[in-house]
DNA sequence: TATTGATTGTTTTTT
DNA sequence: ACAATCAATA
């Protein structure tokens, strides 16, 4: 017998051993599709269907990258793993771009261009057609909206009466012209470029549609009009296009995915084989069973219905709090009482639908002393320092990037002011150079060239100054440029600043080391934690949350960690796996590292340490947990009022369908990953947008049976229970009626403090935040390795902590967020 | 050029 | 509530 057959189940097997022709795995939530890939792809080779070269894998993540990456290289060995590509659909784009750059009229080194840089560039260009810059928010979206249907201007058509879309799309040209002089790409671009190199040039595309004979995408349900086009394009030859996606987690919408796209996927690639994997191995029967009453009221999906070869498990539970203070709290002593029971904090996760919503929640966890850890964005790197640095880094790399230049060019202040940097664009304009170029125009006036020279001057001496290591370049900048000095002056803000960036040149150090190929450092200079077979290596991507990895070194190969099924919580390390993806397109670790910067948040940061985790239902997609809880189960929070037509530009008063079955699957992602216990919590008054509100009870708990659910019992009490309106203080608040078995009003919570035991939980050793790291104690930081404290400045995880560590470091100050206790 | 007061719009944000 | 952004001001 085939000994797959041990290891996949009948469908996943069917998926695993298809051969030619387009294939559509349909893979329900939790049902192993990661595992489905990993196995194609090594039955692929196995066969002698495709060769490493011949295959690629696109993701949406680099987190989902790194992972299949990582999985295919523990199947098939690392030389194979590494001739494939492995990448993000942007990653893969930004690959392919630089290599045949020329063609569109970029060269290698162009730049990407975040959100940020993306939206200056939309104001520069409105402005200079003589719109109002402050419509350009409005503009970038429509923009956006092109590239994600991968529209260039040139392909778009509008009714006559369309008067603000003609306005974007002469805004959407202008500023096209401006990467394009620019030598720069936003995000849409590493696609819709791709698109446009295609059509255009139809030996390129010959060229990697030949190659690529086996494609296998991700995530599918996301991939928008471009994407879609994309793949398309390059499985023209072979026609061997598998995607793997789950309609019911299409949770992007608004970010122009299209659901479609898998829906339709069989009828537009004819000969498809298709798959349903449906049975799960992550949650419990209840839970299946809840989710898959709410997923099923959505009308155009895919038939699927998931089962378990486990048991029921526990009822869900539903909570009805008071308000949103009231709610933490008791999702707060919830948590307590689990992990008193046994659960990690790290298996236990609270979901939210808005950012907004985490505030109450994170007081709650703070005040109860309980470890959590907050699942944002890419926070770290999009802080303005080091984004600042960046466009020094990318302006020495690419002079044309008159974005970059834009940006620093009086940062830190040297005296040149909206005037003088109005005088260089005009002359740039007027003589269609960049602006780099016309710094030196002989045309401009004298007091403008004295301030502009020496600007130039500088960037030069950066620009020669500027070696192949990230940190060293990064240093000089930082220092060079007057950076540092101008943060120093800054006091306190200034401080944190320049330890984020001391965080960056860590960063960089470490990227440097793994493109070298180089042994990372340990400057512990006791023996390294857990002795594994293997030294760790800090992520220098998730550094800051002072993670550590187990390293696995192929031969001749760069550093890469493993996600490996034996080792949970460990992470791959998604820059030295970039670095060994992009290593022959970009020629430098700088180069690489800006790249890196680019494409890779730090979001991919796991904390380390045992915390709850807390984020929105978005981010939640992907992972999975013993305990969730979903807070805010009211009607326009959970669904959100946008959608029900009630807040927002858009707000129409009439609930919007489309918008109304996203926010169902985005529930039926927030369900589907727990494991054991799922708690849906709501509050009978909330304070939205300085408004204190009485929302109904969302339709997604009303609808669930109460054979599945306890805990329905209060909404019903909810509902006999009068409406107030809006009462807009806590006075107001403490005055309502009391109704019998109604909690005590806040001035008596304050004394009975009900939900607060009297006497603090004590910290359970278990829990190694920082919070607790003072004078004596003894951390890691990912750079400075194991240290003693010796100082500390502030509280909360933004406060410094002066460290004596090992020899050759000596005393740093460090940002206590930075550290692990040791 | 830096500071201020008013105004604005607040879902989600893989890259 | 609240931050971020912008125009007017010193």
């Amino acid at each position: 017998m085939d000994p797959l057959a041990k290891v996949l189940n009948p469908p996943q097997l069917e998926a695993v051993r298809h051969g030619e022709g387009p294939l559509l795995i349909l893979a329900g939530a939790g049902s192993g599709k990661t595992r489905v890939l990993t196995h194609r792809i090594a039955h692929l080779l196995r066969e002698g269907l495709a060769r490493a070269p011949e295959i690629l894998a696109v993701t949406f993540t680099n987190k989902a990258a790194g992972e299949l990456r990582e999985r295919v290289r523990k199947l098939v060995g690392a030389s194979d793993a590494e001739r494939m590509w492995v990448a993000t659909f942007h990653a893969a784009g930004a690959r392919l771009l630089r290599r045949e750059a020329e063609a569109l009229g970029l060269t290698r080194s162009f730049a990407i261009y975040d959100d940020g840089d993306q939206l200056a560039e939309v104001k520069r260009a409105a402005s200079d057609l003589g719109f109002d810059a402050g419509t350009a928010k409005a503009h970038l979206s429509r923009i956006d909206k092109w590239k994600n249907a991968g529209l260039l201007p040139a392909e778009i058509e509008l009714p006559e009466y369309d008067v603000p879309g003609k306005t974007a799309l002469k805004v959407y040209a202008k500023y096209q012209a401006a990467l394009q002089s620019s030598n720069a790409l936003d995000f849409g671009d590493l696609i819709v470029r791709v698109v446009e190199l295609f059509k255009k040039r139809d030996d390129i595309l010959q060229n990697y549609a030949q190659r690529f004979r086996y494609i296998l995408v991700d995530e599918f349900q996301d991939t928008n009009p471009a994407q879609y086009q994309l793949l398309r394009l390059l499985s023209s030859v072979h026609g061997n296009l598998c995607v793997v996606g789950d309609d019911d987690q299409s949770i992007y919408r608004w970010r122009g995915a299209e659901v479609d796209n898998i829906l339709d996927f069989a009828r537009h690639f004819p000969g498809t084989r298709t798959v349903r994997l449906e049975q799960n191995y992550r949650s419990t029967g209840r839970i299946l069973a809840a989710a898959h009453s709410i997923i099923e009221k959505n009308e155009r999906r895919a038939e699927k219905k998931l089962w378990t070869a486990a048991g029921d498990g526990d009822k869900l539970r539903v909570v009805v709090a008071e308000d949103e203070r009231d709610e933490g709290a008791r999702i707060a002593s919830e948590l307590y009482a689990q992990n008193a029971r046994g659960t990690a904090y790290s298996e236990m996760a609270i979901f939210y639908r808005a950012n907004a919503q985490s505030r109450s929640l994170e007081d709650a966890l703070r005040a109860r002393r309980i470890p959590y850890r907050v699942v944002r964005g890419r926070s770290f790197y999009d802080r303005a320092e080091v984004k600042d640095i960046a466009a020094y880094l990318r302006l020495c790399v690419n002079p044309r990037a008159d974005g970059d230049l834009l940006r620093i060019i009086n940062t830190p202040p040297r005296g040149i002011g909206d005037t003088t940097v109005d005088k260089l664009r005009a002359s740039a304009i007027r003589q269609g150079l960049s602006l780099w170029e016309s710094l030196e125009d002989p045309e401009l006036p004298s007091n403008v060239r004295s301030k502009l020279l020496p600007f130039k001057a500088l960037i030069e001496k950066l620009r020669s100054g500027v070696s192949a290591s990230a940190a060293d370049a990064i240093e000089l900048v930082i220092e060079g440029t007057g950076y540092a000095d101008r943060l120093r002056l800054e006091g306190e803000e200034g401080e944190e600043r320049l330890e984020n960036l001391m965080e960056l040149v860590g960063a960089a150090r470490e990227f440097d080391r793994a493109w070298n190929g180089e042994d990372p450092v340990t400057t512990a200079p006791e023996p390294a934690p857990p002795p594994k077979e293997r030294p760790l290596v800090p992520n220098p991507l998730t550094q800051t949350h002072g993670q550590y990895m187990r390293a696995v070194r192929a031969p001749g190969a760069l550093g890469s960690a493993s996600l490996t099924d034996d080792a949970p919580g460990l992470k791959p390390d998604m820059s030295a796996a970039l670095a060994a993806a992009d290593r022959d397109e970009a020629d430098t670790p700088l180069l690489g590292f800006l790249e890196q910067l680019a494409l890779v948040g730090d979001a991919d940061a796991e904390g380390g340490g045992d915390r709850a985790a807390l984020m929105t239902l978005h981010a939640a997609k992907g992972l999975e947990f013993d305990a969730v809880w979903m807070t805010g189960l009211e009607e326009r929070v959970f669904p959100s009022g946008r959608a029900l037509g009630q807040t927002g530009p858009t707000a129409s008063g009439a609930e919007d369908p489309a918008e109304l079955a996203e926010e169902r699957r985005l529930c039926y992602v927030g369900m589907t990953r727990a494991r054991k216990k799922l708690t849906l919590t709501l509050a009978r008054c909330r304070s939205l947008f300085g408004e204190l509100r009485f929302n109904q009870p969302s339709r997604f708990v009303r609808e669930l049976s109460p054979d599945l659910t306890e805990g329905l019992g209060a909404l019903e009490r909810l509902a006999e229970r009068p409406q107030w309106g809006a009462q807009k203080t806590d006075d107001d608040f403490d005055q309502r009626p009391r109704y019998p078995g109604d909690p005590p009003t806040m001035r008596n919570k304050m004394r009975f403090s009900r939900d607060e035991p009297a006497s603090k939980p004590p910290m359970k050793e278990a829990a190694p935040g920082v919070d607790r790291v003072g004078s004596g104690s003894r951390v890691r930081h990912p750079t400075f390795g194991v240290g003693t404290v010796e100082g500390v400045d502030g509280v909360g995880p933004a406060r410094k902590l002066e460290v004596r560590f090992g020899p050759g470091v000596g005393l740093k100050r460090v940002l206590a967020r930075f550290v692990d206790k040791a």
